[in-house]
DNA sequence: TTGAAAGCGCTAACAA
DNA sequence: TTGTTAGCGCTTTCAA
């Protein structure tokens, strides 16, 4: 059996109280004791029971992430984990632990959550990502949970989360392939249950409006965040008689179905066409030609999102935790796929 | 204050015990107390209090994945990420949490799961990748403590893990160029104080002296997992007098990288250069050209290692659990980088 | 500055 | 089949 406080304060001669208090560093303990507390546990190889300590402390120092259900949904791998990294540094440097959740579906989820939630192993939550309609949020919600978004709800506005301006990122990428010239300029979006998804559509129409461009129903595209989603776009937007000139794309990895299907048909990137997508993960810079790409400080929103929530569990009581999004900036980076001015036939 | 057991007991009018029996379907309980009970714990929204459980059971339902440290060792965020996925997955299905740790030195880590471990905040640990030489190994293999490698340990051949052949799949892979005719084969490693590392070279060269082929010092390169490494050794082959005319790559993505430091020196895939590299991402599917991949099966790991961890976890005290190597199948896809047969000048 | 004692929410012998 | 009781390892009043 595991060394206990009670067997460090019998070998120290002391009570378990005593032992207890040099643990939390109690302020009115004597160096001396303290000192030889100390010694006592090291020699015995004692850890306190996180367990027990949870239980009466009625607080865990533990907060979940929930992870998308399928293979198919975690889209970006780039995205996840490093959104998964800034969450886990973050937390640890709080001295909070990180549980990882899944579900097959959304019932799931709430079950899972609920779980932990309710069975007070975990003080909070962090949502990977934002969906339209999401039971989960609902659920959080509802029963006054901790949690923060990555994104935003829509239904709840307020509650506490970590997102880019998308609509304003879009918007700038849009107003780029514009600033080189081009005029007919395709989108190729996401799932249209996510809110990013909806984001930078909005942002992409709203620079084409404000630059008296024309928009066609037909050069916008849904797709998932997949390489599979550019390939059949681009195939798409090629046929058509009036076809873009350049596209947004949702994501850098629909990108690279994009170049591969453009290489296919035996275009070129950017001479025939110019592409701008979203997230900057390293391979973007590494493809041929280099993707312009809008880096979102993927890291720096988990880091974010961590450190607000812990706060807002850290707050309990006290005055009302500040809610709202919070913005992380972005940045475009411009490379070769969209340096070209406008192609031929413009 | 949450509603716990003994709330829920009195409405019913049974004891705690008897609550608590009906939690865990003890078989003697009759069928009409079970029911009432049920019926009173949904209308109190009654959950079980998991520390509490965990306290007295004495086991924490619970795993932790040690993350690797930096971003830079995050080589192939796939690899981790599908991992990752299959652990959960699988643990998930057992009742298992899963707890994620990182820290940012060799030490951090250490000290990490010896909190956790010893802390009983888990039950056991999944080390994600296999140093040559790792502090975290030795404490967990000291310390008697349950957890599974993905990978294997040089220092201790016997400890459970889950891992590819890599030295059959690296020789199949070489062996598969050297059937297309090739007799100069470089090859581009990953960093030398990883196994997988090892192995793969040691395959590669079995597989030329097998073929009685020659093998020399400068066509072999070590890297990192990242595209600059493939970019790197491109440039260093292609000025070799005596210049590989196919490579093997420790991995997909610094494949890219050196399809992009081909594309800049105007060689062409595979008519100057064939290559074939490990993991299989998805987006090696859809490079220019696609790209020939060996399929590890890393979802496949990610979820053996999990069963056998949770395994050895409930099999303690019974017969000893059974420990060594499970080796996940491999399987080579061959895509467009080695179809042709020898190139150019061979 | 320290100790004694109660109790966090649950399980599991032992009785009944 | 159910209830009583004694903890799991820790923190935290209250008293000394």
């Amino acid at each position: 059996m595991a060394v206990t406080i009670k067997d460090v304060a019998k070998k120290a001669g002391v009570s378990p109280s005593t032992v207890s208090r040099v643990l939390s560093n109690h302020p009115r303990i004597s160096a001396e004791t303290s000192r030889k507390v100390r010694e006592i546990m090291e020699e015995l190889g004692y850890h306190p029971n996180i367990m027990a300590k949870n239980l009466v402390s009625r607080t865990t120092n533990s907060i979940c992430i929930l992870l998308p259900k399928s293979a198919e949904e975690l889209f970006s791998n780039f995205f996840f984990m490093e959104l998964i990294r800034g969450i886990v540094t973050q937390a640890n440097r709080q001295g909070f632990d990180v549980l990882i959740s899944s579900g097959a579906n959304e019932k799931d989820e709430v079950e899972g959550v609920s779980r932990l939630l309710n069975g007070h192993r975990v003080d909070g939550v962090i949502l990977l990502y934002s969906r339209i309609d999401d039971p989960v949020v609902d659920f959080l919600h509802k029963n006054n949970h901790k949690f923060v978004l990555i994104g935003r709800s829509e239904h709840y506005p307020d509650i506490l989360s970590v997102d880019t301006d998308n609509v304003q990122a879009s918007y700038d990428a849009t107003k780029h392939l514009i600033s080189l010239g081009h005029e007919r300029i395709g989108f190729v979006s996401g799932p249209p249950e996510l809110v990013v998804s909806k984001d930078r559509l909005k942002g992409y129409m709203q620079a084409l409006i404000d630059s008296g461009l024309e928009s066609k129903p037909e050069w916008i595209v849904e797709g998932e965040f997949l390489q599979e989603s550019g390939y059949r776009a681009i195939s798409f937007f090629m046929n058509l008689p009036d076809r873009p000139t350049a596209i947004v794309l949702i994501d850098d990895v629909v990108s690279f179905g994009v170049l591969r299907g453009l290489h296919e048909l035996n275009y070129k990137v950017p001479e025939d066409l110019c592409l701008v997508s979203f997230n900057n993960i390293p391979l973007s810079e590494m493809s041929t030609p280099p993707l312009s790409s809008v880096d979102i400080g993927i890291y720096n929103m988990g880091y974010t999102a961590s450190q607000l929530l812990i706060q807002a569990i850290q707050n309990t009581g006290e005055a009302k935790t500040e809610l709202g999004r919070f913005i992380i900036p972005h940045r475009l980076v411009v490379r070769e796929s969209s340096i070209f001015s406008v192609p031929k036939g413009s």
